[in-house]
DNA sequence: TACACCACGCGAT
DNA sequence: ATCGCGTGGTGTA
């Protein structure tokens, strides 16, 4: 009989809405952006591929004790970086890279999808690098709203007007 | 294997 | 502005 593996969780509530924090052995996994209901947070939760788990089990308290204010503080435009352990051990090597390569861009700094490619072992695959970012399951603690077009936006799996939003808190324009 | 799909970039209309 | 193509990782069968 093997241990059970559960996937924690916990709500947020922030101005913006209902955020999801989701981790397993300490570790960060997921992170949902503030949705209009717990539901819909939680919905996004399962879209995702998350590490190996035979279960959710919610949680009142989180694993790092000022994590809450430090995303509070974030949504409210203060300059806020990120340091807790994540795992994203469910992907492929590639993904991995492109994940941390992207985790690695400062507050308030941008890179091109063509700029992260150039950091990976695969010095062309831009396309790849969208669609590395659009699996992402900790948006704003792995920034990949920092990642945008050469002469656009790009895009973004929670739709563009967050990807906006987040970069306008980052003191960004149109 | 073989496809299709894609959060790109570039050059030619 | 729009089109077509190169490009490469991944999911599906």
């Amino acid at each position: 009989m093997r241990k059970s593996n559960p996937f924690f969780y916990s709500f947020l509530s922030t101005p913006l809405g209902t955020t999801i924090i989701g981790w397993q052995n300490d570790l960060l996994a997921a992170f949902v952006l503030p949705q209009p209901s717990p539901e819909k947070a939680f919905h996004y939760l399962q879209s995702y591929h998350l590490p190996q788990h035979d279960s959710f089990k919610l949680e009142t308290q989180l694993p790092w004790p000022d994590f809450s204010d430090k995303v509070n503080a974030y949504f409210s435009g203060e300059k806020v970086g990120f340091s807790e352990p994540i795992t994203i051990d469910q992907f492929s090597d590639y993904t991995r890279q492109i994940l941390n390569v992207t985790k690695n861009i400062p507050w308030g700094e941008v890179k091109t999808y063509q700029q992260v490619a150039q950091l990976s072992s695969q010095k062309r695959a831009y396309r790849a690098v969208g669609q590395a970012l659009h699996r992402n399951p900790i948006p704003l603690i792995i920034p990949c709203h920092r990642v945008v077009a050469k002469s656009s936006l790009g895009g973004f799996g929670y739709g563009l007007d967050w990807k906006l939003r987040l970069l306008t808190l980052e003191k960004f324009q149109s």
